[in-house]
DNA sequence: TCCTGTGAAATGCTTCACAGCG
DNA sequence: CGCTGTGAAGCATTTCACAGGA
C-alpha cells in the first residue's frame, strides 16, 4: 500500500461521533507501543484486547477514517500512526501557553508527555513572575501583563490553565480576548467557555471522587 | 447514619448510568458554590444554566438519587450537598497512597483539591526515597519496599500512580496484591487493571490532543 | 482461514410532553 | 404560576450477523 503515502483527505471530521474521537487517541497510543516493539501490522482483535474493547468496535471506529485495514492481515502500524496523527492534529507542532506557575503549573511545565506529542509550552504566565517553578524549564515565567502581546506575536491557539479556582473564569475570558481558541482547564470550578473557545476541563479531585464511588459500589 | 437527616438509603447505585455518575460530581461542585454564596435552594434550570445542561437532564439525573426536589421550589442546597457526598463516597475520609515522587507526583502531593474532598495522601512511595519533593508535605517519601506493609497497616484502598509509563503496569499489579482496590493512573500508557481493581486513567497529553482536534475541527 | 467493513438489531441515553404538587 | 418527576418518543452508540477480499 502506500506507494508514496495515502491521500490524507480531511474527511468529514465533524461527523465522527465524539466517543470515537476519544478512543482514537487510545488507538494511536497503542499503535505507537506496538510499532516501537517492531510490530508492523495489527488486527482489530489484538488492538481490542489491549484496550479492553471488542474487535468490532475497533473496526467501526477505524472505519471512520476511511477503509485503512487489509483483509486477512489487519492494519498497517505505520500507516495508522500517521493517519491518526493527521486526524487528531498532532502531525504539526502546537505552541502552548501555560497560565499559573504554582504546584500544578510547574509540574505541567516540566511534564515530558506534552513534548512527545509535539506540544511545546513556549510561555508561562503568573501574577508573580518571580516564581521560578522548577529546575530546568524551557520557558521563563512572565508577568500577566505580557500575555496578550505574547499570544499575538507567536500566534498561539492553545492554553493550559492551572490557576486557583476563583481566578479561572477571568483568566479564560482574558485568554479568549487574546486570541486563544482552546483551553485545557485544571481549575476545579465550572468555567463557561467564551464564544469560539473550545474547553476541556480536568478536575483531579473529581476523578478521585469518581474512583471512590466505583470502589464503594463494587461496580 | 446520623440521627435527624434523611434516610440515606444505599439505593441501587450500581444501576445509575455512568454518564449520570460523572455529572453527579459536577452537580455537587456546583451546589457547593451556590451554598457558599448563601443560596439555600436551587432549581434544575439554574443548575443546568451553570453547567450548560438542560433542566430536564438535571432533574432526570437527580431523580436517580430519589425524589429530593420540592415542586415549585427546587432543590435544597444543604440536602443535596450531603446526599451527593453520601452517594459519591465523599462523606467519609479516604486515605490514599501516592506512587511516584517526580514532577507530577510532587505536584499531586501538594495539591490542595484532594484534601477539600476528604482525600488524604498519607504515604508517598518512590524508588528513590531521597526525593523530598517539595516544601510542605504532609507525608514523607518512603522506599517502595515499605509499600505492602504500609498499605496493610493503614487499610488503604486507593492509590495515585504517577510513575513513568514503562513502570506503571508493574506498579499497579503490585498495588493490587497489596490490597489496593482503586487506582487513579497518570502514566501515559494502557494499563490493564488486575481483577478486583477499579482504575481511572488520566493522560494529560491525550487531553491536550483532544483539545487540538476540537480546535482544528472547529467543532 | 483470518481478517475487514457494514447493514440491521439491540441497547442506552437524552429530549419531549405533560401530569401533578405547593 | 413555577417547578419537579416521569412515561414515551427520538437519537446515538454499541453489538450482532454476515458478506466478501487476500
Amino acid at each position: 500500500m502506500s506507494g508514496i503515502e495515502r491521500k490524507m483527505t480531511p474527511l468529514a471530521f465533524d461527523r465522527i461521533p465524539s466517543p470515537v474521537i476519544r478512543r482514537l487517541s487510545l488507538y494511536l497510543r497503542q499503535f505507537e507501543v506496538f510499532r516501537a516493539a517492531g510490530i508492523m501490522t495489527l488486527s482489530s482483535r489484538q488492538l481490542g484486547d489491549a484496550l479492553a474493547l471488542t474487535d468490532v468496535q475497533v473496526r467501526k471506529d477505524l472505519a471512520c477514517l476511511g477503509a485503512l485495514g487489509h483483509a486477512g492481515i489487519g492494519y498497517d502500524t505505520n500507516e495508522l500512526v500517521s493517519r491518526l496523527h493527521h486526524v487528531l492534529g498532532t502531525d504539526q507542532d502546537w505552541d502552548v501557553v501555560l497560565i499559573g506557575a504554582g504546584n500544578l503549573g510547574s509540574a505541567l511545565a516540566s511534564y515530558g508527555g506534552f513534548a512527545a506529542k509535539r506540544f511545546r509550552i513556549v510561555g508561562i504566565f503568573d501574577l508573580d513572575p518571580g516564581l521560578a517553578p522548577r529546575s530546568s524549564l524551557d520557558a521563563i515565567v512572565l508577568p500577566m501583563e505580557r500575555l496578550e502581546e505574547f499570544v499575538a506575536r507567536h500566534g498561539i491557539r492553545l492554553a493550559l490553565v492551572a490557576v486557583p479556582g476563583p481566578a479561572a473564569q477571568a483568566v479564560v475570558d482574558r485568554l479568549s480576548k487574546a486570541g486563544i481558541e482552546g483551553v485545557l482547564n485544571f481549575a476545579p470550578v465550572t468555567v463557561t467557555p467564551p464564544a469560539g473557545v473550545k474547553m476541556i476541563s480536568v478536575d483531579l479531585a473529581i476523578q478521585l471522587e469518581q474512583l471512590a464511588f466505583q470502589v464503594r459500589a463494587g461496580k
